[in-house]
DNA sequence: CTCGATAAATACAGGGGTGTACGGAAGCAA
DNA sequence: TTGCTTCCGTACACCCCTGTATTTATCGAG
């Protein structure tokens, strides 16, 4: 069963993209890691020949490179432009949580996977510590428009960044709802502050029934 | 060059133990994953054939198995332990960064190593869920026993956790000295509440001295 | 209608990894 | 010495992946 069974339909031209490639690889790369990004494989799952990949690509290494642009162009200044724009404390942090909780804005997944590979490939560790810095810092410049010190601004920064992160790396898995139940506890903690208990219930509130409407 | 260069010297029967192959088998796991935990890679290690890794193991997965178990043995309980002893708040929480820090008694890289691993193994991810279940559960109830309300002991106990598994995921490389700055700062975050000024200088001088002893 | 470029299939060379089968050396006991 | 057991070397079968060279097939333009 060579070519017919897939394209003869209509006798269009399903021309494979190098942006097909590209997709195919980044949603490899998120659900089985880099070592998974194979041309063979990649060429499977987009029903054509290996024969393809060559002509778009020169070679695996430049898809690789590709994957770290593509996470650059999708993850960068996502964090960065929420907490620029706030202009209290509480509005900023919560603004914080809503896009690591909304995945068509930050993509936890993508980040973790490309961190993964970070710990195997020194140029991506690169790359990857280079963002971390830049989120981090935005973080703490974030805090101290509100008041922290120096010091301590920078280590809130790193504390509830290096929680988010974990929380992806942990792979934990909580309802929303759970979720939310800490909401008021979390941000006693990362702010020292107590959360207005009215915004609060209204936040949670609101995440919860947008997870409702997407799964 | 067949097994003279080795040993012929004093006629030693220099058997490769079965330890000896998990020894290898860790360090290759813990340097560069898991995927290059290989029997062939291992042999050349240990200047032995793969002849003797299939007599002391009957597969690579049995191998695998050992290095779980040996993981198990190594890294658990000694936080839990340094957890239970603890009379104050305060002594607890520098107790604990002392284990984190105190890279003979708990091995950051092992854990990390076993993390990889487990984002790409079920088996392996239950036995690390489990664990972290554990380590978080141990510090929850620690901060409980010194004041904290349930949940906010158990947020605590994720943050300082989650934040102090981010430090080796990212890879964070700061001399003792500069980590010691922000100890007060670090404090403060965990707990809510301040450090004896004179306690924290004595922990972080006894913990400079010791980076400068050891490399 | 033919030519040339594009897009992809085929075929092949080379390397590396896992298991298995078998053979041989060393140590020790009868 | 013989013979068994332990430990390891050698050789082979098999699989998978990369990269390259060599064909097709398709399509638009002259």
């Amino acid at each position: 069963m060579p070519l017919l069974s897939t394209r003869d339909e209509t006798k269009r031209a399903p021309q494979q993209t190098r942006d097909g490639w590209i997709e195919a690889a980044l949603a490899v790369l998120v659900e089985q890691g880099v070592e998974a990004v194979q041309i063979t494989q990649l060429a499977k799952r987009l029903d054509v020949t290996r024969g393809s990949f060559y002509w778009h690509f020169t070679s695996r290494e430049e898809l690789l490179d590709a994957l770290i642009a593509e996470w650059r162009a999708r993850n960068s200044d996502v964090m960065l432009s929420a907490l620029a724009e706030s202009d209290s404390l509480q509005q900023g942090i919560l603004d914080l949580f809503a896009v690591w909780v909304d995945h068509t804005r930050f993509d936890p997944e993508l980040d973790q996977a490309v961190r993964d590979w970070a710990r195997r490939s020194e140029p991506v560790r690169e790359n990857v510590a280079q963002e971390d810095t830049n989120r981090v810092s935005a973080i703490a410049a974030f805090y101290s428009r509100h008041g922290f010190a120096k010091t301590e601004a920078f280590i809130r920064a790193r504390i509830i960044y290096f929680t988010q992160v974990s929380y992806y790396a942990l792979g934990i898995q909580e309802p929303m709802a759970d979720r939310m139940s800490y909401l008021e506890a979390y941000y006693r903690c990362f702010t020292g502050q107590e959360i207005d208990k009215g915004v609060a219930a209204a936040f949670g509130a609101r995440l919860i029934r947008a997870e409702e409407d997407v799964p």
